[in-house]
DNA sequence: ATGCACTTTAGAGTACACTCTAATGCAAGA
DNA sequence: TCTTGCATTAGAGTGTACTCTAAAGTGCAT
């Protein structure tokens, strides 16, 4: 199945601007084209597109994602590619940690602002 | 307790310059200063940053930590506080379900390795 | 009192990740 | 064939959040 860029765009929420910024980047790999220069995007695409935001959503590095995009499709970089997702895996794990923490402090102020109301009511 | 702009620049880990631009901006309230003009850091404004550095990281936009930093010191903005808190609880849960996604991608891309390793040891 | 390591400020510079402009070309309906 | 609405490119511009520079002042040990 083929998509043009603004088929693209729409199902990946990315502005065009962003889809072409993105492989001149190299974060997307060289896309198809047809015979006047139009880009034709498949299904590889799309799915690598759909995992880049998942995991550039939770920090995977810009670095990071042009090295995955440039080894993807050789098959011997499976264990490469295996390391750079466990790295990240970890990284969402302490994101997880930090979110938690960020969540009781937010608790303990709630409970700061019950006490004061409580206070104030008792007079 | 009183520290001077160095102290807080290791306690927080945040720079000397980016202590100096928060106040600039206003994320932080105005620092008492000695006869010198030197920036005198007292134990509220330390907590004032610890608070700001967890949800600054986990996502709050710098307007809301000025709205908050401005409004911290009046007992009448505890409802507004609450608003913003509870607000923010629910970006930080959205971002734990992002988070979940992400690991759930990575564990399919796992698997799919998995996959492609047991297969080519097969022959 | 001299030096050195701090502090201050306004404002300039940087890095990142887009975002847009301008010039140009292609596709297709009236 | 003309017009409208797409596409292309290189390169300029934007907004955010710092990060640094330059010039000047302060504190304190030698």
């Amino acid at each position: 199945m083929n998509y043009s860029i603004n088929e693209i765009s729409r199902l990946t929420k990315l502005s065009k601007y962003t889809l072409r910024y993105y492989e001149k980047e190299g974060l997307v790999p060289k896309i198809k084209r047809n015979s006047s220069g139009y880009r034709i995007y498949d299904e590889k695409d799309l799915e690598w597109l759909t995992f880049l935001l998942k995991v550039k959503e939770t920090g995977m590095p810009i670095q990071t994602l042009k090295r995955f995009s440039r080894i993807m499709f050789n098959p011997k970089t499976i264990p490469e590619r295996r390391k750079i997702l466990l790295e990240h895996k970890q990284h969402i794990i302490q994101q997880q940690e930090k979110l938690q923490k960020s969540l009781d402090a937010i608790d303990k102020k709630f409970k700061k602002y019950d006490e004061i109301q409580r206070k104030s009511i008792e007079l």
